[in-house]
Formats: C-alpha cells, structure tokens, sequence
DNA sequence: TTTAGGG
DNA sequence: CCCTAAA
C-alpha cells in the first residue's frame, strides 16, 4: 500500500489535480486504497486552495498551478476525514497492537478489503479498548493537569500570543478524543499531552504505544514523564523553552539548519530527523529576529515575504513547518496511520461511506479542539459523526464548495485560551501543549498522505449574504466609541457612498483607494516615491485609471478566489488584561474582500475580553502579500521593493475603531488588538494610514475647489468615517484635523499637511 | 521596541 | 510605503 499511496503523492503535485481524483472514484473499490489515493491526490493536487495547500505547494514546489480546482473541495473532506480516523486510528493501533492488520494492508491492495472487514469485525473490540484507553487518559490528564499548575509556567504574554507561538512547535500531535474536549474545557487541555507522546513516538519512527500500555501510562506521573520517554529530543526541546534565553544562539542554528532540510523534507527516508529538529527549531523561533524570520520563512517555503509582522512569520513558519514534518511522518508511517484510521472513522460506513466519500465527504470530523466545534452540518456526516460521537465539519468552508453556509463558529486555539482562562495560564506545560493541540488544528495539510488542514480558526464566510450575521454583532456591538454611525448601518451607507466614485473598487473587494495600483507600478515604481507631486500626481492620475481597471480585475479574481475558500476566519482571541483600559470588544478585520466589521462582544466583562481577529488575512497575505508593486531604487543602490496593500475600507474603520479605543498613538496595541492576525499592516502603518486619514478628513472640511480635484480617495472614504476621524483627532488632541479645533493646528499641521 | 516624521 | 531618528 504504501509504495502505491506514496507514488500518487508524488504524482499529485505533477500530475494534475483533475486526474487524481478519478483515478481514485475509479478504484473506489478498495477503500483504504483509495482512499488514501484520494488523500494523496489531494494534498498534492487540491492543497493549493487552502492556505496549508498553498504552503505545501509551495513547499513541495509543486505548483503551480493548481488553482482553484473545486476538486477540492471533495478531496478536502476527506482530508478531513483522514485526519480525524488519524487520531482515532492511532489510538486504536496502538491500543490494539493490532499490528497484524497493517501488514496485512501493504501486503496487497486486494488483501485490503478482505483485511478491512476484519478490522470492522474488530473494530468493536478496539472501541472498546479505546475507552478503556480513553478513560485512563483522562486520569492522567487530571494528573497533569495538576501538575502542569504546579510547573506554573512563565507564559507571559497574553494567552493567544503564547498559544500561537507555541502552536507552531508541536504540531503533529495525536488529537485528543474529541468525546473530552467537547465535556470540558478544563480538562481539554491535557488529553492534549497524551497524545503528544503518541505523535512523537510515530514520528520518530518507532511506533511507541502508549495506547498498548495504558496502565503505563496511568502509573506516570504525568504526561511530561512521558515525553522523555517518547522522544528524548522532546524532552530537550521543552526544556529548551523554558529556558529559551541560555539555548537561544544554539537553538537558533539548529533551526536554520533545519530550515535547509526542511526543503527536503519531503523525502520520505528523512522523516525522523527532520521531524526532531523540526521540534527544536520551532520552540526557537520565538527567539529569532525579523531578519531570522524572514530567511527562515524564505528557506521553509522557498520564496520570500514582505511580512513585518513577527507573529505572523513565525505562525507561518511554523505551520509548514509542521506541514513538512508531517509529510515526512506520513511518508514514514502513514500505512499504518492510514489502515487504522479508516477503520476508526467510520467502521460501518467505510464500506458504504468510502465510495460516497469521495463525493460528498462531509465529514471531517476533526476533532474539535475542545470547543471547537463548529459545524456545519452536512447530510453525509452525520452518520460518521453518530460513529465518533463528534462531528465537526469541515473545518473548511473548502470542503464544501458551498459558501452560502454560513459557518458556526468555531473556537480556535486562541479561543480556547480564552474558554478556560484560568487553567492556561496556570499550566506550564499545559499551555505548551494546548499550543500544540491547536498547532494541529491549524496546520493545514500535509504533504505526504496526511491531510490536515488547519482550520482552527474558524471560517466564516465572507459573503455579503454571511453579512447579515456580522451586521448583527455590529448592531450589537457596545458603542463605546460613539460611533453611533458605524454599526451596521454604516456599512450600507458606505457601500452606497462608495458606489459613487470607485464604487468597484470599494465594493466587495473593498479597496479604498484607486490611485495605487499593484500594477501601475514597475514604471512607476521607479518614480513612485520619488516622483514629486506634480508631476507625479499627474502621472498618477494618469495611471489611476488604468490601474484602477486593472485593480478591479484584480480585486475580482481574488474575490473569485476567496469564495471558493469562501470563508474568512475569525479568531477569538484572549486580550491581556490591560490595566489602563478595558477592551469590550472589537471589530474584527476580515480579508479585503469584505468590507464588513464584525464585532466580538465583550464575553466577560472582567479583565479578560475576547476579540476578534481576522486571521484569513494571513493566508491571502502570504500569497498576496506577496504582492510587489514597485520596486524602489534605495540609497545604496539595491533596489527595494515597495509593497502597496490598499487599504480596505473594513481595515480603515478597524483602524478608526483602534484609534478611538486605544487612543491616537498607541498603535502597538492597536496592531495587537485588531490587526495581530493581519500580518502586513504594521504599527507603523496603521500610524501611516492614520496620518492619512486625518489628511483626508481635513481635506474634506475644506472643499476641494472645483477646478482642482482633490485627489480620489477621498471620495473612497466615507464622509462619516473621516467625520469620525476628525473627531477623534479633536478629541485625542491629536493633530486637529480642521480649522480650528486646536491652536497647535493652525502652525505646523497645518501648513504641512496641506499641500 | 515603539513612535513620530520625512521622503 | 519605507526609513530613520528619538524616546
């Protein structure tokens, strides 16, 4: 099995998509076969659509082109799937020692089916055994539990910084049974920890049960005993966290050097290398510079980033590379994986299911990290969820090519930081390994043979149908700022505003201005920032339309693209309680292609407030943020190149939201507020942007003369919004933006601001 | 590191 | 947007 199932993953990425996926409904035949071909198929050939996809495509190089074959959407289910009967499969393997099943699958792919029933036939047994597992686990769970409080661990920042950071190092874990984490957050966290020793085990090659032995298991102390055990390089690499300030230098060039492998990775032989020092490199990450990042980000995906943001570089980096090491443990031992994990899904449906699967697939149960649930329900995965006792649907909007459903929530791992406040930042350890379990979640796919997708995070869609939700949070949203205006209300209006000039632009896709094009750029870009006004602007102007055209085509495509994801995500996160101001609730920025805010509403009043972020940025900023406009002659003579990401209109009024809840200045925490998910968009450029819009909304007190058009965008922005700014700026005391309100205007703001 | 300003 | 000085 294996050599077929590792052959077709190689093919994916070459051969193209389209072609896999029929082979496979071809072979439906055997299950395990095919499904596995499937899978491969997928990864290799639908990956592209998600974030993971496209990381892994680019990873593996493969690429191209792939687009935005809906193929994946079925293929993604039954990623999905794959990736539960992973977890559960490994649980039964192990539990089971049923080793004889899985020679038996690479010995034939006709001994498979006879093989499966067998495993049906014992698959009853293996549930009960799971249980039994299940059940200690828990036990063990509560021992650690107790003693991830005693470690007390310095997690500092704000829960969700941690758990995103953290998430990065451990990726592959086992996940937990879902039947935990849906009863209770608290304890959620350590079924996490369990199947961390399982994950390492796996990885490194030896398939260590920690299953097979479970009173071991409940002998150990704790889970963190158990890592040693399981992987001494583990063990190293926790320690190497905590006490990240002494391994920094060394941590760090083992991750470059990793990085390089990383690139390989892919090959199967190097599986188990890889995977460790993949483990270390991670928990270093925390440690490298911006600069470290980007060469690290740069050697994991093979191409650059513009990225500022050092969360998200290290999100990203340590998303492929988990991605990485999962393919390379897939490669190693996905046979097994895979054998068991059909079984474990769905024993009764697999014979049934697996020949739907292929179509309409929605199962995907991934185990929800604890809360995470969110389903949507699909037709088909009720019966899979009925099996597992967890249903949870897609993460991915992607599974199902359907964008009109809207998607429940779901929490991700920052949300559950913020679902059981108390425990996380108790738990040293408990908090590494709740970052891991999200850490899973979220990687999104992997290369080999295992799926994954990353969704912790919950997708939502960003349709204007899917609207009607958010504007609904808006309403509600407490209206500290005083934006009476803004609610939901305001975006119809805006929409409507908008129309008037570039309409298109701002429409859905949302830009604000047309002046600036990604495209007008290479020419211009020479001249770009160096061009005068005057003749610049001209020259803008000039290009503007075009460009605008060009934009808008643009704008659409990726709208097109976005749909077919059709989902944004939303990500709750726990704010660090901030001593000065409390934070209620946030809108969130989505993508650009929406223009709505949405809004968190203040969950507990007390010091913890939950927000919302946009994290789907993240995946459109890296391959779109890619996006290079110019290219700008530096003083030294090299050239740099000089990005342009419009601002969407949801961005601006994520910013004036920020400004009026922070304060003008405080951008930093603007930035963690709103715009931590974003990637690009950084302080800095939320104070640019603000110095703008203070420009612009002067600009609008003093009508343009009609002879001379003020430049476009201020047309772009609404009339209320640059009100809103302006009134802030009065009130903040920051540069007044009109005539009189401060005296300190009148002198040098003024004069400068003004042309 | 973050903020303010200039280009 | 980028870059850099100042805090």
């Amino acid at each position: 099995m294996l050599e077929p199932t590792d052959d077709k993953s190689d093919e994916g990425p070459s051969s193209t998509t389209g072609e896999q996926p029929s082979a496979a409904n071809k072979r439906g035949a055997t299950d395990r076969l095919v499904y596995k071909l499937v899978k491969v198929g997928d990864d290799g050939s639908v990956l592209p659509a998600t974030e993971d996809e496209v990381f892994q495509s680019l990873v593996e190089g493969s690429s191209g082109g792939r687009a935005p074959s809906y193929i994946g959407g079925s293929d993604v289910n039954e990623d999905d799937e794959d990736e539960d009967g992973s977890d559960g499969s490994l649980d039964s393997n192990e539990d089971d020692s049923d080793g004889k099943e899985d020679p038996s699958f690479p010995s034939g792919r006709e001994d498979l089916v006879a093989a499966r029933q067998k495993l049906l036939s014992q698959l009853e047994v293996v549930d009960t055994m799971l249980l039994r597992v299940d059940a200690e686990e828990q036990q063990r769970v509560s021992v650690e539990d107790q003693i991830g409080t005693q470690l007390g661990h310095e997690s500092n920042s704000p829960g969700y910084l941690n758990a995103g950071d953290a998430i990065g190092d451990y990726k592959r874990l086992r996940r937990p049974n879902p039947k935990y984490f849906d009863s209770d957050a608290g304890t959620d966290v350590v079924p996490p920890a369990t199947t961390v020793p399982m994950t390492l085990s796996s990885s490194v090659g030896e398939l260590i049960a920690t299953g097979t032995s479970p009173e071991k298991q409940a002998l150990q102390p704790s889970g963190l005993v158990a890592f040693p055990r399981t992987t001494s390089g583990w063990a190293s690499q926790q320690s190497s966290i905590r006490t990240a300030g002494t391994q920094r230098a060394r941590t760090v060039v083992a991750q470059k050097t990793f990085a390089r492998k990383s690139n390989k990775v892919q090959v199967p032989g190097s599986v188990v290398v890889p995977a460790v020092n993949s483990m270390s490199n991670v928990a270093s990450l925390d440690n490298l510079s911006i600069r470290e990042l980007h060469e690290a980000f740069r050697s994991t995906y093979g191409r650059d980033t513009s990225v500022k943001d050092k969360h998200w570089l290290k999100r990203q980096i340590s998303t492929g590379w988990s991605k990485q090491r999962d393919a390379a443990l897939n490669a190693g031992a996905h046979a097994q994986l895979s054998s068991h994990i059909d079984l474990k899904l769905r024993p009764e449906q697999q014979l049934s299911a697996e020949q739907s699967l292929p179509s309409s697939t929605a199962a995907t149960a991934m185990v929800s990290e604890r809360d995470t649930v969110n389903d949507t329900q699909e037709p088909g995965t009720n019966g899979v969820g009925g099996t597992q006792g967890l249903v949870t649907n897609g993460v991915d909007s992607k599974q199902s090519p359907h964008r009109g459903l809207p998607l429940p929530v779901i929490s991700p791992a920052e949300g559950f930081d913020a679902s059981t406040p108390g425990s996380v930042n108790e738990m040293g350890s408990g908090g590494v390994q709740i970052a891991i379990f999200g850490e899973v979640v979220n990687t999104g796919k992997q290369v080999g043979g295992k799926r994954q997708r990353k969704p912790n995070r919950r997708y939502i869609e960003d349709e204007g149908e899917a609207r009607p939700g958010t504007v609904l949070a808006n309403g509600s949203r407490p209206g500290p700022v005083g934006s009476a205006g803004f609610g939901m209300s305001t975006r119809l209006s805006w929409r409507t505003v908008v129309t008037n000039g570039p309409a298109d632009l701002i429409g859905q896709s949302g830009t604000l201005r047309g002046s600036t094009l990604r495209n007008s750029s290479q020419t211009n870009s020479l001249q770009g920032q160096r061009t005068k006004p005057s003749n610049g602007s001209l020259k803008r102007k000039a290009q503007g339309r075009a460009a605008k055209l060009v934009k808008m085509a643009h704008s659409a495509a990726r709208a097109a693209q976005h749909d077919t994801e059709g989902t944004i995500r939303k990500v709750k996160f726990r704010l660090p309680a901030v001593p000065g101001r409390e934070k209620d609730g946030w809108y969130e920025l989505n993508r650009d292609a929406g223009d709505q805010v949405l809004c968190l509403l203040p969950v507990s009043s007390g010091d913890s407030t939950d927000l919302l972020q946009s994290l789907d940025s993240e995946n459109g900023a890296d391959a779109a943020g890619e996006q290079l406009i110019a290219t700008v002659p530096t003083a030294n003579g090299g050239t740099r190149r000089k990005h342009h990401r419009p601002w969407t209109l949801r961005e601006v009024m994520t910013l004036v939201e920020g400004v009026a809840r922070c304060g003008g200045g405080k951008w930093a925490d603007i930035k963690k507020l709103a715009f931590s998910s974003v990637g690009y968009r950084t302080a800095v450029d939320l104070k640019d942007k603000w110095r703008n819009l203070l420009r612009a909304s002067r600009a609008q007190l003093y009508p343009p003369k009609q002879g001379e058009r003020k430049k476009q965008f201020t047309a772009a922005i609404p009339a209320n919004i640059l009100a809103r700014v302006r009134e802030l700026a009065a009130l903040q005391h920051q540069v007044p933006p009109g005539a009189g309100a401060a005296g300190s205007t009148s002198r040098n703001g003024r004069s400068v601001y003004r042309k």
